[in-house]
This record gives C-alpha cells, sequence and structure tokens, in this order.
DNA sequence: ACGATCACG
DNA sequence: ACGTACGTGATCGTA
C-alpha cells in the first residue's frame, strides 16, 4: 500500500527555528532550523516508512493570495538572515535524503499539498502531511491524515476527521470557517475582531459555517453581533484566504516524489557537513561517514580477475598467497553440514583468483590447501565459520581465521536488517556488488552460473571483504569493542566449528521407539476428537479448528488473532471447563509437536554414517549476543513436560564407556541483575546462596521464610522473570493470571524491597535514550533507536529492551567466556573430553571415563571463574549416561 | 511467503 | 489511553 508523507517545508523550518535554540557550526552557519527540522523528518519516516515523500516550499514572495489582499501575510516580520541562510543548507540535506522539493511561483506549499493530497486520494493511497499550521485541518480525510506539531516541533498531534471532530466539535471542511471568523495573526489574516477559537467555535457549532453564520447574524446578542455585523466582508474574505487551492497546475505526479530510502554515505556526508553528530550517531551513520572518508581517498575498486583453471592459473595463485588480503568460499544452501562448495576466491595485490570448487581437489591445489590450513596464514574473510564447515566436508582443514567482517558487522550493530556482504558495503557506504540472489537466483530457481560470471562475482566478494576490513576493524576499536572481538567472539567462532563438526551421538532406534508410542497415542487422541466432535477434521488447521469449537460446539471466543480466533494453549486452557474436546486438543497438540519436530524431525538430521547430529551455531543472529542453533535447533530440546524429556535419552555419548556431563548456571541472569544494579539486598540473597524466588516471595509479601508456600513463591518466580524481561505490569498481569493492578502491585512491593534494581531500570532507560545504545559488561552493543519513538508501543518495547538486554547480553557474554575457558582447559591439558552443546545456560561435555572426576569438578569451577563478579557465580553439574540422566 | 503455534533459555 | 512480557527455530496450514 503506498503511502505519501507530505511536508509543509516552510511551516516546519520556522517551527523548528523559533523553537530550538541558536546553533552554529564551527564555519559559522545557523544550524538550529534544519536540526529541527530533520529531527521531525526522521520522526515521520521512521514512524511511517513511507512510499513516497515530498516537502513543498512556499515560492517567491507574491502568491495569488496577495491579488485579492495585499496584506495578505503582512503582518509578519522579515525573515530573520539566521533563518534565510538555513534554506539552502535544507534544500540541499533533502537531496541527500533523496526526497523531492517541489515548489511553485505564484503558490504557497499548503496549496501544493493539497493537490497532490487530492491525487493520492483519487488514487486510493494514504497520505500524512506534516505541518505546524492548523489549516492543513481542512485536508483531512479518511484517507489523508494530519500531523500539527506542537511545542516546536518536538512533538505532534496526529488528526484524524474523527480526532477533528473529538477535539473542535467540526468537520475539515469546517477549518476554513473557523479561520474565517477568529482569523490567524500569523497570516494577517484579520477575522472578526474580538472572537477568538472559543467564540468561533461555538458559533460554528451552532450555525455552521460563516455564511449561516451572517444569515443569523440577528439572532446573536450584543457586542459580538455588532463585531460580525461590521466585520462581514472580514469574515468572508478571511475564509477564502484559508482555503487552499487543491487544482495547482502541477506538472509532475505522485511518481516522481516516490521514496526508496536515503544512501548512508552520502546521509553521512550531509551530516558531517552540518555537524550533526547526535544525528548521525542515532541512524549509525558513523560507520559510513569513516568508510567514505577512507573510500575516496583510496579511490574505487580495481583489480584484475584471474580465472584459476591452468598450469598459469595455479603458478600465480601460489605466488600470491603470501600476500593474500582476503579468501571467501561460496556455497549452494543454508545448512553448511550439507551444502555444496560453489568456489573460493582469494583477493591479493590487486587480483582477485578465482577456484571452481571442483579445483580444489586437483593436484595442483595442494599448495593453496597448505595455505589454508596454516595458522600462521591470516584468514580475512566473510562467515569463516561457514567456510570452515564447508570445506572440512571435503576434507580441507582451515586455520589462521584471523577477521571476519559479517562477525565484525554484527558485534558493530547485531540488529542490522541485511548482514549479506551487498547489504555491508552499503552500508559502510563502500562501492556495491551485486547480491548472491541476483547472481544464483533462490530458492527453487538456485543456479550456478557459468565459470565467467561465477568467477566475476566471487572475485567481487573476495575484493568487498577486502575494502571492509579496515572500516570495520577500525570502528571495533573506536566503540571499544576491540577485545570482544579478538579475544572472544573471533576465536569462538573457531570452537563453535569444532563443536559442530564434531557433533552429538543421537540413538536413531530410541528415537524411533519413542515415535512408535507418540504415534499411537496420536492415532488414538484424534479418533477420540472426532468422536467428541462428532465429524472428521484437520485438527492441526487452526482455520478449521477454530470454525468447529467456536461455531459449531458454541465455545465462548477468549482472543482473536489478526486472520481468526486464536486457539493458542493459553486459550484452550481457559476453555478446558467447557468441553472435554480440549483436553484432547490439548494433548494432540503436546504429541504432534514432539512427533514432528523432535522424532521425524531429529531423525532426518541424523546422519546415517556416524550417528550423529551437526547442528549449526549463528553467532550473529540474536540482538543480545546469545547464539541461536539450527539444522537441527538443539537449543530447544523438551524437557519441561516428561513425555517430551524422553527425547533427551536418545542423546547418547558417541564413545563405549564414556558419559554426559552437563552443567548449567544457577539463576545466571538474576546474578547478572544483581552485579550491574548493585542492589544490595539481591547481592546479599547471592552472597548468602539463598533461594531467590524464596527471598523475592519474602520481601514482596513481607513475610519470613517459613511462610512462603508454594503459590507464593510460583508468583515471586514470576515477578523475577518480569524484572529480567523488562516489567510491565500488564505482562505480569497476564502472566500470573491477575489484574493489573494487583501486578502493579506486587512490581511496586519488588522496588521497594529492591531499590537498587528500579534505579538500574529507571537509569539504564535513560542512558539508552541519550545514548541511544545499551551495552553489557563486556561492551556489546545493541541500538534502540525507538526509544525515542512517539508510538507508545514501539517505544515501551525499546524500553524492555533496554533493560533487558543488558542483563540477557553479559549473561551471553559469561558463558561465551566459558566456552573459551574450557575449550583452552580440554586442550591445554590433553583432554580427550569434548564440549559438544551450548544452551545458552548449559554446557553439555562426553567425557570417557578416566577424565570424569575432573571435569565433573572443571566444568564447574571454569564456568563460575569466567568473569568475576560482585556476587558468586554458581554452576551446577549433572552426569549420566544420556542428556535425560544428565540433569 | 507468512502467520499461528509451541519447543527451549 | 495506549496493549506486550526478553531471546530464539521448526513445523504446519493457508494465502
Amino acid at each position: 500500500m503506498d503511502k505519501l508523507v507530505l511536508i509543509d517545508g516552510n511551516s516546519i523550518i520556522n517551527r523548528a527555528f523559533y523553537a530550538l535554540p541558536p546553533l552554529t557550526s564551527s564555519n559559522g552557519l545557523h544550524t538550529n532550523a534544519v536540526l529541527g527540522f530533520t529531527t521531525m523528518l526522521l520522526k515521520v519516516l521512521e514512524e511511517e516508512k513511507p512510499s513516497h515523500v515530498l516537502v513543498a516550499f512556499d515560492a517567491g514572495k507574491v502568491t495569488f493570495r496577495h491579488e485579492g489582499y495585499s496584506e495578505y501575510k503582512g503582518g509578519r516580520q522579515k525573515t530573520p538572515p539566521e533563518l534565510s541562510e538555513q534554506f539552502p543548507l535544507l534544500k540541499e540535506l533533502l537531496q541527500a535524503f533523496s526526497i523531492s522539493q517541489f515548489e511553485l511561483a505564484g503558490y504557497e506549499a499548503d496549496d501544493i499539498i493539497g493537490t497532490m493530497a487530492k491525487q493520492a486520494e483519487e488514487q486510493g493511497k494514504t497520505a500524512i502531511i506534516v505541518s505546524g499550521d492548523k489549516d492543513m485541518l481542512q485536508l483531512a480525510t479518511e484517507r489523508v491524515s494530519v500531523w500539527i506539531t506542537r511545542k516546536g516541533v518536538s512533538e505532534v498531534e496526529r488528526f484524524t476527521p474523527a480526532g477533528i471532530d473529538e477535539k473542535y466539535g467540526l468537520t475539515p471542511a469546517q477549518i476554513v470557517d473557523l479561520k474565517g471568523l477568529m482569523g490567524d495573526a500569523s497570516d494577517n489574516i484579520p477575522g472578526v475582531p474580538g472572537v477568538g477559537e472559543k467564540t468561533a467555535l461555538k458559533l460554528l457549532h451552532e450555525f455552521g459555517s460563516v455564511e449561516n453564520v451572517l444569515a443569523h447574524v440577528e439572532e446573536i446578542k450584543g457586542k459580538l453581533r455588532e463585531n460580525i455585523e461590521a466585520n462581514k466582508e472580514n469574515a468572508t474574505m478571511s475564509k477564502e484566504l484559508a482555503t487552499i487551492y487543491r487544482e495547482v497546475p502541477l506538472t509532475y505526479s505522485l511518481d516522481d516524489v516516490s521514496w526508496k530510502g536515503y544512501d548512508s554515505s552520502t546521509l553521512a556526508a550531509a551530516f558531517r557537513k552540518l555537524e550533526f553528530k547526535s544525528l548521525s550517531e542515532r541512524l549509525n551513520l558513523g560507520a559510513a561517514d569513516e568508510a567514505m572518508t577512507a573510500e575516496t581517498e583510496e579511490t574505487a575498486t580495481h583489480y584484475e580477475v584471474i580465472l584459476v583453471d591452468g598450469q598459469s592459473g595455479w603458478e600465480a595463485l601460489n605466488g600470491a598467497l603470501a600476500e593474500a588480503e582476503a579468501v571467501v568460499v561460496d556455497s549452494a544452501g543454508d545448512n553448511p553440514h550439507q551444502s555444496e562448495g560453489i568456489g573460493l576466491a582469494l583477493a591479493a595485490g590487486g587480483r582477485c583468483y578465482v577456484v571452481p570448487y571442483a579445483s580444489l581437489f586437483a593436484p595442483e591445489a595442494s599448495r593453496l590447501k597448505e595455505w589454508l590450513l596454516d595458522g600462521g596464514a591470516q584468514k580475512i574473510s566473510y562467515d569463516l565459520h561457514r567456510a570452515e564447515l564447508v570445506l572440512a566436508r571435503s576434507g580441507i582443514e582451515l586455520s589462521g581465521q584471523s577477521f571476519d567482517v559479517q562477525l565484525a558487522a554484527y558485534l558493530l550493530d547485531p540488529t542490522e536488517a541485511d548482514p549479506s556482504l551487498h547489504g555491508l558495503l552499503q552500508r559502510y557506504g563502500l562501492a556495491p556488488i551485486p547480491t548472491d540472489e541476483a547472481v544464483y537466483g533462490k530458492g527453487a530457481k538456485f543456479r550456478v552460473p557459468a565459470a565467467g560470471d561465477l568467477a566475476k562475482h566471487l572475485a567481487a566478494k573476495a575484493d568487498a571483504v577486502r575494502r571492509l576490513r579496515e572500516p570495520l576493524a577500525e570502528q571495533l576499536e573506536k566503540l571499544g569493542m576491540h577485545r570482544l572481538y579478538y579475544e572472544l567472539e573471533q576465536p569462538l567462532s573457531v570452537v563453535l566449528a569444532g563443536m559442530e563438526k564434531q557433533g552429538i551421538e543421537v540413538r536413531a532406534e530410541a528415537l524411533k521407539e519413542l515415535g512408535t508410542e507418540f504415534q499411537r497415542r496420536l492415532e488414538e487422541t484424534t479418533e477420540s476428537i472426532y468422536a467428541s466432535a462428532g465429524f472428521e477434521f484437520n485438527i492441526g488447521s487452526t482455520k478449521q479448528l477454530g470454525e468447529v469449537l467456536f461455531e459449531r460446539l458454541g465455545l465462548p471466543v477468549v482472543k482473536k488473532t489478526k486472520t481468526g480466533y486464536s486457539t493458542d494453549a493459553e486459550v484452550l486452557e481457559k476453555l478446558e471447563p467447557y468441553h472435554e474436546i480440549v483436553r484432547l486438543i490439548l494433548h494432540y497438540r503436546t504429541l504432534s509437536k514432539l512427533q514432528s519436530t523432535y522424532i521425524e524431525g531429529l531423525l532426518k538430521e541424523i546422519r546415517p554414517e556416524s550417528g550423529k547430529i551437526h547442528t549449526f551455531y549463528r553467532q550473529t543472529i540474536a540482538a543480545t549476543g546469545r547464539l541461536s542453533s539450527q539444522y537441527p535447533n538443539l537449543q530447544n530440546i523438551p524437557i519441561r513436560l516428561e513425555e517430551g524429556r524422553q527425547i533427551r535419552k536418545a542423546f547418547v555419548p558417541s564413545e563405549p564407556g564414556w558419559t554426559i556431563v552437563a552443567a548449567d548456571y544457577s539463576q545466571i541472569e538474576l546474578r547478572v541483575l544483581a552485579h550491574i544494579s548493585g542492589d544490595e539486598g539481591l547481592k546479599e540473597a547471592f552472597l548468602k546462596e539463598m533461594d531467590i524466588h524464596t527471598k523475592t516471595a519474602m520481601d514482596v509479601f513481607g513475610v519470613a521464610a517459613d511462610q512462603v508456600d508454594a503459590n507464593m513463591r510460583r508468583q515471586a518466580k514470576a515477578v523475577n522473570f518480569g524484572i529480567v524481561y523488562g516489567i510491565s505490569d500488564w505482562g505480569l498481569s497476564q502472566n500470573l493470571n491477575i489484574t493489573r493492578g494487583e501486578a502493579a502491585e506486587f512490581i511496586e512491593q519488588y522496588f521497594q524491597a529492591f531499590p537498587g534494581v528500579r534505579r538500574y531500570m529507571v537509569d539504564i532507560v535513560e542512558k539508552a535514550r541519550t545514548d541511544g545504545y545499551v551495552t553489557t559488561l563486556l561492551e556489546r552493543r545493541r541500538y534502540l533507536p525507538e526509544i525515542r519513538h512517539s508510538n507508545f508501543n514501539l517505544r515501551s518495547f525499546a524500553e524492555r529492551t533496554a533493560m533487558n538486554t543488558p542483563i540477557q547480553g553479559t549473561a551471553a557474554d559469561i558463558i561465551k567466556l566459558a566456552m573459551m575457558r574450557m575449550h583452552e582447559e580440554l586442550t591445554g591439558r590433553g583432554l580427550r573430553s569434548r564440549m559438544l552443546l551450548q544452551v545458552h545456560d548449559e554446557l553439555v561435555f562426553e567425557v570417557p571415563e578416566e577424565e570424569l572426576e575432573l571435569m565433573k569438578r572443571l566444568v564447574p569451577d571454569t564456568m563460575k571463574t569466567a568473569l568475576k563478579l560482585d556476587v558468586p557465580l554458581l554452576a551446577e553439574v549433572s552426569v549420566g549416561s544420556n542428556w535425560y540422566e544428565a540433569k
């Protein structure tokens, strides 16, 4: 759906000029109005994500309005030079935003906007008009809303026809009548003397229009009547002046104002010129700015593509290995444990050498393989982790991983929408390369192109990595993330690849047996459901299920989704008392989830040759710094319910006589919270190793330890969860099935008991608002642009994220440190034990008999001491012949 | 391709 | 008044 944003340029820049304190750049230019304008512009762009944007300006001095009324706008002071000098700056900046700007001799901005809005309306599009002038309200319709600035430009009031009715009791068309009666001092529209907004509204509520007021003037009493009678013509003329002309002969159309976003480097340059540092940071343009500076000095990128397909090619490549600047490996498919290699490219000394994957197995490739294996030869790439796995499956080892532009870019902004090389180049203002999709196609259309085209693309990618390395490395340095990258994330990626290559043995037989049982009960339950309903239907279809429950069986509708009835577990639990079928459906859901995701799903992932499952940990996905796991996800294997937990019995050691050792952090997030908030009560609770939920219950309910019953502890536990998630009374009330007021009461009690936590929550949100980002203990960073958003929902979400991310992210930092330490311990001590899995607060190992006693101490000790906090960390270890038993 | 649902921390 | 708990991935049905 197309959405236009139409901005009244003169109005907004004027507002901004008078609202903001004077501000000059180092060369003496005034910039406050441009800054205010830009703030407003970004607000509307971020909030509305328009497809079309236009800024309209008044043109010159004389408009058609002056023809009839020479005093029009006569009362206005001359534009001060401090403002006029900002118009060219603004226009230049709008160009940098790639936003269209129009003006037309003889017309004002609002006429252009009125005309455009009308066109938009006729074409079924929606529009938002932004102005400081309430006259604009006359343009509001169902499709056209109007934003009017309040308090300068920092806030806006959004008007729809309904909103105008609510506030003024008028239709949009009556706005001109309002102006006709009350006038507008700033435009020197006289109106009727003595009639302000209140009187004008009263008159219009009674008579409806200027004309009708004049026609019924004898019904009005006293001084007011005299004033109106004496100013009949003024009123009529004022109404005309206030009427926006909507038939401006525009020579451009809506298509001419379409907007596809701005180019980061262009905008970065414009901001730099204006010295808008905070805006640049807010949009995270710092890197683009730097990169661009570097790029212009370095001039354009030139390299020669060499497709290695013969003796001379290999010789050239071998000779260039010593000066390699980047190497990339492409493969087909998302799962690196299955995808086929496509080719390898090496950027070195102004050349890019491209080796089709099959050629890696030619005898001539031996020197290249030695180089790949050489830990002393630094590898700079994009997604080294994936490359290592792909190569490993072909028997080619990779060492010397030194810099990964994907991983670096993730640390610089973990929420970046497009982490592809193409996207990174764009973000850092470097010369673009084609997307993988453009070269390979996607989905069923995936094709490896002919050698020449493939070489070109791989070469471009290697060169792109070469160009990205320095700006990214510099930015890591600048943001204080040097150690996080080089000492933790980069080496961790190699450890992860090792764990994935190792894999974990999963007994297919055990899964199949369990699956047979699930299948039997699934069929049984299906029959019962059909019998209970009286007919058959697809239970897995939420659409059909909704119809059955809420239409045919007449159960009450608890909640709706945007596509129909909600039938999730929360809803079904509420419906259980009404009909026996509900319980059966819940049971069916549980079983079918287990069967399809965990029995059939996992069976498909067991490699027949080894009997193992090799997951793929993704290090650049989660915004908080956590890992994620794919193909399959081994971080969500059932545990909470006994029937699902059985699945874990299939996860076994891969060597006879070995044992599974699992260790998990106890309450790591609340311990992190105790540390970063510094709350004395919380710290003391952990120093004394109290049961934290019981302790919370004691403080929230104001009772002694022995008076805390199971229900109080359960509620306190939910409060603790809420605190970690970024508390809201609504969220807590949902979780505990209590009223919002009761939840608010719990939260208040909690904060009184743990005032340091309240201080943390307030401070971190404030800090996020000031800085635009939050950080973890290890300086991992997450930007929260929406924390300044005017939309309540988006802003609230950002605030909760500001509270949660330092907690969850620091916990992620800690277990990553522990993993590095464990890896060092295992290799350093020459142990045979292997680290296999990470599940956010848990590490799973397989351990030979003779190392069992050592590992039972070493793993929890290493985890506990991974990072020193003001409270102790606790890790609990357990042992078993499979993952189920190690609990 | 996307929403709904549900598995985990 | 606003209406969501934080972070993920896999599967299924439907558009």
